[in-house]
DNA sequence: TATATTTTTTAGTTTTGTCTAAAAATTTAT
DNA sequence: ATAAATTTTTAGACAAAACTAAAAAATATA
């Protein structure tokens, strides 16, 4: 499998985890910054080689074949960024690209014993679930911080955006993974949340909100 | 710089601690087991990008800039060996290949946080020098164990074939770097060598001798 | 020196992944 | 239901990296 068609099965898998039905051609487009006619030639390669079912105008959906494969990138994925934070101390905001690049590594023997040697993790550094050899994810039940109501806590499982900027951003306000957060109240104007955090006390948009993880406590 | 340039500027680097002058065509077809015509073409791109001298039918030589690129890429390449073998648990045997692709790995900081976190090694698991950051390399005065005489002792500090057949050999054998070698005698018939290893006394051919690099003491 | 052999380059083709422009199918709106 | 807008596919082109076959240059041999 080329480089290119494992960035499809991986942008296809990743919008099914959204959009629950197929998935149309310019919803891949977008998503991979191409042209809607790259992604028809590439969806006919992927449907011959059994990896999606495709009829044309339909949009597409992974095959188990396909799915299978997806998992085992976004696995590799996710343990390089465990490797990357762990191992070698990057923040959690530089390790996207590198590990575009990792993934692409073949060698199933490579991760496995990448797998062990990070002590089999189940959660990449943004709280997302890194499928097993045999492609089973371990699903944590979360939702966003903007779901809660006042007076209600949560502990920090994950976040929605992984942009540098926004992960940045919850670095320099004090915010990681498994940190306590309580709703003290909501501003109805802005959907603004007053909350506080290991303690501390702030502000946050609804922007914010919305893009971090929870579980419920 | 594409995967495809980068293997020709490692194979152009590797012909030429071999065969000192200028490389020709029809030698890096070989070694990477392609057609004179995909070398020449090649070349062309390589000249246009500054990367090598190149005058039709005179061969090619590594320009500075092109001979920096090249320590660069064997650098990554010993460096992901090294932790390949010490900190996956792989044996020197099957880490080549693997290693050929991660060499391909593109960021600076990857590169030297690794190095970091292998505490700066200075040679890969075969022996190989690993060129610092800055490209120098530690050269190490090592000669075949077949150029040594009766009588003579050395230490095992590299491989020249690096094949996993001849590595499983020596494994099996019970040879690795680090062991003191002694020539007992030399079968002048075959060149064949009675040597100890570590207190144990064997008989090697020639071949095997050629292949192994000692430091003598 | 002239001829034969080897090496290297050129010319033209193929495959992969991309693109633009235009056509076709589907969906939305009147 | 028909027209308009949107989405998707087709057709044709291009660049990268490889190939084959043939031409050109260099080297070796008689």
């Amino acid at each position: 499998m080329t480089h290119s068609e494992e960035n499809y099965l991986k942008a296809i898998y990743h919008l099914t985890s959204v959009l629950e039905n197929e998935i149309s051609t310019n919803a891949i487009a977008e998503k991979m910054e191409t042209k809607a006619s790259s992604v028809t030639d590439m969806l006919k390669k992927l449907a011959d080689k059994d990896l999606v079912h495709y009829k044309k105008y339909q949009g597409v959906s992974l095959t188990n074949k396909g799915l299978h494969s997806a998992k085992m990138i976004v696995r590799k994925h996710r343990l390089w960024e465990v490797f990357l934070v762990e191992k070698l101390a990057f923040s959690w905001d530089e390790v996207h690209d590198i590990a575009e690049q990792l993934e692409h590594i073949k060698s199933e023997q490579l991760v496995n014993k990448l797998d062990a040697f990070l002590n089999f993790p189940t959660e990449d550094p943004h709280g997302d679930p890194i499928p097993n050899a045999e492609g089973n994810i371990i699903k944590v039940e979360k939702q966003l911080l903007s779901e809660l109501q006042e007076k209600q806590t949560g502990i920090c499982v994950g976040v929605k955006d992984t942009s540098s900027e926004f992960l940045q951003y919850l670095d320099k306000q004090g915010i990681s993974l498994g940190s306590k957060i309580e709703i003290k109240s909501r501003e109805i104007f802005d959907l603004s949340l007053k909350i506080s955090i290991n303690g501390n006390e702030m502000t946050i948009s609804n922007k914010i909100a919305s893009n971090l993880f929870v579980r419920k406590v």
